[in-house]
DNA sequence: ATCCCATTGACCGAATCGGTCAACCGTGCT
DNA sequence: AGCACGGTTGACCGATTCGGTCAATGGGAT
C-alpha cells in the first residue's frame, strides 16, 4: 500500500490506468501481471516489488476506488438536499466525478460488480459494499424507511445506484459535463423512484 | 466446415454464440477453447472434432458471419435508393439487422476489427474485406468518383461505414426497432457526408 | 568510494494452453 | 442377440504462460 508511495509519479499514473484497464477488461483471473507491466511500461518485477502478489495489486485499486469515492461524499455531505432519491441522485453525479477522473476506474468498477467467478474474492465484493456504506450513511440518516415498497429496502436501492448505476453512467462520452449526466440520471431516478417508492411521494 | 452442420440443432446455436461471445470478448489469443467449450455446454474435445482447430473455427464464424450479410446485401441490391449515401445507409441498417440475429456476432465482429495482435490473422481482415466489398459491389456500381473530396475515396467511406459504423451501433439496445437505428445512422450519415464528399450535395 | 534503493532479466514450479486419442455410448440394421 | 457406426467424452500430451522469486545492475545522494 504505501509501498506503492515511492513509485515514479509518471509511471504511477501509467501503472494504475493499466492495473484498471486490463482488470476491468479481462476480469481478476484472466488479467496477467505481464500485461499489465507491459501496458504500464515497467518490468512485472517491478509490480511485484510494488504490491507484492497480483491479489494485492488487486485490492489497492478497489481501496483506492473506494477511498476516493467516499472521500468525496463526505466532503460533499454538509450540503444536500432533503428528499432520499435527490440525495441519492446528487451522490451518483459525485460518484461520476470521481470516476471519471481516473482513467479505468470505471471499467475496474463495473467488471467487478457485475460478473466475475463466484468463487474468487467472495469476501470482497461485501468489504467493498460495507466501505461505500458507510460513505453513504451521512447521506441516508434520518430516511423514512416506511416508504418504501414491501420487499424494497435502502439496501436495494443504494445498489440499485451503485451498480445498476454504472451500466447506465458506461455509455456516456467520457467527456460529457455534469448536464448531460444530470439529464440521463434524472431519467434513471424516476425509475428508480418508481419501483421503490410508494405511489403518494 | 461442412462437418458442423452435423451438430445437433440446439447445442449449435449454444456454441455458436459461446464461441462469438469469448473471441468477441477477449481476442482470438486470449480466448481459450476450454471457455469456449464450458460456455456451449460441450466438451473441449467435442470442438475440435466439428473444427479441427481454434483457428479454423475463428475462420468458420468469420466465414458465417460475413456470408449471412453478403446475402442479405445481394438479397436487397434490387431495390436501392440512388443516392450514395442512401445506399451506404440502406446497406448499413441491413447489416445491422443480419448482425442483431446472432447473439455475440456483433462483439465479435467490433472486436476482430478495432483491435488485436497485428501479426496474428493479419490476412483475415483483407479477406474479410474483399468479401464483403463483392457483397456491396451492387450497391455502388456507378457511384460518380469524382464528388470526392481529395484523400477520399469510396474504400475509405466503406471503410468507415463498416468499421467505425459498428461503434455507433454498439450502444443502441439490442432490441431497438429499426426506427432508432436509422435515426442514429442517420445522424452518422450526415458526418460520413460531411467527411468525405464534397460541398454542393 | 560507499551506500542505497528502484529496476530488471532470468528463472522457478504450477497451471493452462491447443490438440490428440482410445474408449464409451445409444441407435439401427441384420 | 450381435454388430457396426458416429457423436461424445475423460484423460492425457508437450508447449506455453502463469504468478512469483531473486541475484545483479545502475544511477544518485552522501
Amino acid at each position: 500500500m504505501e509501498r506503492f508511495e515511492g513509485l515514479a509519479p509518471p509511471k504511477r499514473g501509467a501503472v494504475m490506468a493499466a492495473a484498471f484497464a486490463c482488470f476491468g477488461k479481462n476480469g481478476f483471473r484472466k488479467a496477467s501481471m505481464a500485461d499489465i507491466a507491459r501496458a504500464a511500461g515497467v518490468s512485472k518485477a517491478s509490480l511485484f516489488h510494488y504490491f507484492g502478489s497480483k491479489k494485492a495489486l488487486y485490492l489497492y485499486l478497489t481501496d483506492f476506488s473506494v477511498e476516493r469515492i467516499s472521500e468525496a461524499l463526505d466532503r460533499a455531505a454538509s450540503d444536500m438536499p432533503e428528499d432520499f432519491f435527490d440525495r441519492i441522485k446528487r451522490a451518483t453525479l459525485i460518484k461520476i466525478e470521481v470516476i471519471n477522473r481516473y482513467p479505468g476506474m470505471l471499467e475496474f468498477l463495473y467488471e467487478r460488480a457485475n460478473e466475475s467467478d463466484p468463487e474468487v474474492f467472495s469476501d470482497l465484493k461485501s468489504r467493498e459494499r460495507q466501505s461505500l456504506a458507510s460513505g453513504f450513511g451521512a447521506f441516508f440518516a434520518g430516511v423514512d424507511l416506511t416508504r418504501f415498497k414491501e420487499g424494497a429496502d435502502l439496501r436495494m436501492a443504494m445498489n440499485a445506484v451503485l451498480w445498476i448505476g454504472e451500466g447506465f453512467v458506461r455509455h456516456l462520452p467520457r467527456d460529457a459535463g455534469a448536464d448531460t449526466a444530470f439529464r440521463d440520471i434524472s431519467a434513471y431516478m424516476d425509475l428508480l423512484r418508481q419501483t421503490f417508492y410508494k405511489e403518494g411521494t
